[in-house]
DNA sequence: CTTTCTGCAAACGATTTGCAGCAGC
DNA sequence: GCTGCTGCAAATCGTTTGCAGAAAG
């Protein structure tokens, strides 16, 4: 995601404080490698740009990242779970996998899809009493290096 | 889902058979444990279920029957992988997952976002070059017991 | 200063696998 | 009867955790 919101490193100041965490190094590290890459990103890729970091301490703050709501963790089925910033920091987005290499894109939201996906969110709660708070949408087949 | 096809066993003897692997009891009870649950179950459940089972089979027969392409896995932040029936075999339907207890239920397509869905599906495979075989939407929230 | 964070190495737990005996075909 | 499946127990590997020293406020 490179459209980040301007006040990036204001929020997480503010939701870690919020969250009773400290801002260090490491976590605003991680926050910069996420921000800046268009896709999600797993651990070995994480570390694969910051050599500096250990992996224990990478796992440690993603997961106060995640309860400070800076960041969302996503399992797709391939080996390593995946991370990218909260969406309220880079904007609404669905995923393509693919199917063969596993890669993880970001896209942008598709307005008719959106608009239906809202009638839809209604239809459901008034049918089943599911009260929907996100919603994911993801494509699963061939990226454009493998088909 | 209940609604499973009228010739499951046919379904499930062939793919085998296309996959070279055997048909066995074993085998048989996972398909028949996964067409009668409304919902993807994770390995503990189906060992609930099926305490005749040997857990280590579960997981080789279920890999199996992945690759025969009888039987889906999905994945989600809870600690264990959840298997359902394949779409073919079930229908296309989509999952309502809670946010709170990590529950997966499944609902049936809702027509004018499967309808969007097909143009959003055109749409980005021309900017994208990513050529998509299947979606998945989920619907993140409280079930109805948790709300 | 005090409290929290970091890095190392050891622990954990879902899943996978080696192997000897059993079952499909 | 061969070959592939099963169950047990041991191994694997992504992730988590304990602890002593370092850094945030």
């Amino acid at each position: 995601m490179v459209n980040r919101s301007p006040d990036l490193s204001g929020a997480v100041s503010e939701r870690l404080e919020n969250a009773g965490q400290r801002l260090t190094g490491n976590r605003s590290a991680l926050v910069d490698v996420l921000g800046e890459a268009a896709r999600p990103m797993t651990i070995p890729e994480i570390l694969e740009e910051r050599p500096d970091l250990a992996q224990s301490s990478v796992y440690r703050n993603l997961v106060v990242l995640e309860q400070a709501g800076l960041v969302h963790r996503i399992v797709t089925n391939d080996e390593f779970a995946r991370y990218e910033l909260a969406e309220d920091l880079t904007g609404h987005h669905h995923h393509l996998i693919c199917a063969n290499c596993g890669s993880v894109e970001d896209i942008p939201p598709i307005p008719a899809l959106e608009a239906a996906m809202d009638g839809a969110i209604t239809q459901v709660a008034r049918r089943t009493g599911f009260h929907t708070e996100t919603h994911r949408i993801d494509l699963i087949g061939l990226c454009a290096r493998c088909s």
